[in-house]
DNA sequence: TTGGAGAAACGAAAGTTTTAGTATGTACTG
DNA sequence: CAGTACATACTAAAACTTTCGTTTCTCCAA
């Protein structure tokens, strides 16, 4: 199957649905559409679209089992992540992730804890670095 | 001047010529224009355009001085950036910033020096936290 | 083997984004 | 005071996103 375009980012919708994916591991349309929010009436065509659409842009792939397509992401979660950060530090924060991190630490909603756990985890880092 | 809706978000070209007139403090549409990347052709008009865009989405502000509109954002890029990084964290990490900064710290191409810059930052941040 | 249930494929409509052409307005210059 | 240069306003087209209805396909059971 050839893909339409090389998307290099999830449109909010597709996100949604990857999102369920990542959690599932691999599930069908209607896998997927059963772990919106319960408040999100889709109709099941609209799922099947979206599905197709990820597949198209090569962000998951899928095997038919029976007469349904089972899908998968080819795209990790922790890939996304990782591009997604890269993204917005080059876009936002002059491709500095210091200053990205001084912003998120900047805002007062995060408690003590979440940023003890931040230092924890970058002396761990900074220790295997010095290696 | 009524907005037409209360985006939240950027769109990528908005972001564009916001991240210039945050540069400029202030500007005419020919000032952001001239700002742009150099092997960016776009016509005076479309610029014009997303300028008035930005203005109906309530992101900008602008006064006549003379005959030209001079423009002067609103949203602070601090706020924008705060803002971009509580989207992120809620719909890629789970609402745990922890999480994406040790996704952020796990990216090989962080310099040693950013790490550190970073944990200074945090000793700071928690310091100030204790009293 | 055929009919029905459920799934996939297709197409289309409505909304948004990006770009720019055309029309209109305005200020200064000769 | 008329013409030119440049600015804004309006309009629209093309591409993409989101949603869903209709059509086609496929498997299983009676």
């Amino acid at each position: 199957m050839r893909q339409k375009k090389k998307a290099e980012f999830l449109t909010e919708v597709e996100l949604e649905f990857m999102t369920r994916l990542w959690e599932l591991g691999e599930g069908t349309v209607r896998d997927v559409l059963a772990r919106l929010a319960p408040d999100r009436n889709l109709a099941y065509t609209s799922a099947a679209t979206i599905m197709r659409i990820l597949e198209q842009k090569g962000f998951v792939t899928s095997t038919k089992q029976g007469k349904t397509f089972v899908y998968k992401a080819l795209l990790s979660k922790d890939a996304y992540q990782t591009r997604s950060l890269k993204d917005l530090s080059e876009k936002l924060f002059d491709n500095t992730p210091a200053s990205l991190v001084a912003r998120l630490v900047d805002d007062a909603n995060l408690s003590k804890d979440a940023l003890n756990e931040i230092r924890e985890l970058l002396d761990r880092r900074l220790k295997n670095d010095t290696d």
